[in-house]
DNA sequence: TCGGTAACTAAGCGCTTGCTTAGTTTCCCT
DNA sequence: AGGGAAACTAAGCAAGCGCTTAGTTACCGA
């Protein structure tokens, strides 16, 4: 019974997009449940019920409420890398490969803040198998953003104290953005972007 | 019975200092168990037994979990603007404000790491009374942020596009401390005062 | 000396949790 | 037409949760 034709069996609160299929709609519902309360304050009946499934109907398609979260954990950081990528191959010059990485990256952070939390802030609830698989694709995440700065220091239009230590401070402005951002707030995803982007490029000492 | 001569109800696993008093006691096992796995995730019995109390003995001095969350948000929101103000008043310029503030409370969030990751990422569990009067104390670290970079701006020292966005980037370039610190990092908290402090100045444009 | 009070524990209550079981419906392949 | 797999629900189980109750012990002022 994908479809039913009258009502589902959960009228109440869904949260997620009722023509998505049914892993897709269990997807967005934990997405907003855990960026909302946290994954250990979320329970899998509000994952059901933001699915519009009954209690069981999860575990059809997840073994268990942390296989949810791994799946959710991987792909954000999945799509966070590719996307951290592309802005650096798009860019001729590390200090147009920074503005693209920090504007692009800041935008991921406001339009999916729900996974982006997800991402940032649940990732040490996964089991340990889990937690170092996501780890692994933490650390390139780091040093993406630190090879950019090496290589503009290296071509001399930054000049950095320390890469390590200014790439985690960029780092800690864009991963910041899914703590303090919610949508009430009137400024668009492209001008915290450029925002963000714009102090980077001080932070390097590119602007001078 | 304060001092047991023999054994102590749960000889288990005690996370706080054992000459401490009862209620020091509960808010030390209290922040290290909300900072290590959150504030669900957390019983009132991991609470009790890291206090080396029974179950029942965190109810004496606390009237609920969450009591004991306030008691550790509200007090760690105090210390930490404490800290700022001091900061702020100790340095002659706007240039020497901004770099005492970062340094020490950059300093606070590593020494006291398990209590600003309380500060930082668990007070939206409080009840909804007790939210907004930590949100309080929460506007007045950023205005606080602020006034520092506009007397900058005023004085000629600073040159920053947006305050706001500024004080905003500089906040979280050291609340972002409370998420990746570990205690295993060799660096010393003073050596990561002092590189956040030196970001700043770049931040603002005084380093020209 | 002794009554009152505060700190504490053993036991457990009622509820919610993650997850399972047994059964129903729907659809598709032959 | 009819058999089987897949998607789903109703009901509920065992465990763990926050917190309470009833009682014990230790101490302190009159």
């Amino acid at each position: 019974m994908p479809q039913p034709t009258t009502t589902s069996p959960s009228a109440g609160s869904r949260t997620s997009d009722p023509d998505a299929s049914t892993v897709e709609r269990l997807l967005q519902a934990a997405a907003h449940a855990f960026a909302d309360k946290g994954f250990h304050a979320t329970t899998t009946r509000d994952i059901a019920s933001g699915a519009g499934l009954s209690p069981a109907g999860v575990y059809v398609h997840f073994g268990s409420k942390e296989e949810l979260l791994f799946a959710l954990s991987r792909s954000g950081h999945e799509s966070a890398l590719r996307l951290m990528r592309s802005a650096i191959a798009d860019g001729p010059t590390p200090a147009e490969q920074l503005v693209t990485v920090m504007a692009r990256f800041t935008e991921w952070h406001v339009e999916q803040y729900q996974v982006a939390r997800v991402v940032q802030y649940e990732h040490h609830h996964l089991t340990p198998e889990h937690h170092a698989e996501v780890l692994g694709l933490r650390k390139e995440m780091d040093s993406l953003m630190r090879d950019v700065l090496d290589r503009g220091v290296a071509d001399g239009t930054f000049s950095v104290d320390d890469s390590a230590d200014t790439a985690l401070a960029l780092l800690s402005i864009v991963v910041d953005v899914a703590r303090w951002y919610s949508p009430t707030i009137r400024r668009t995803p492209g001008e915290i972007g450029s925002t963000n982007a714009a102090l980077a490029l001080r932070l390097v000492g590119a602007g001078h």
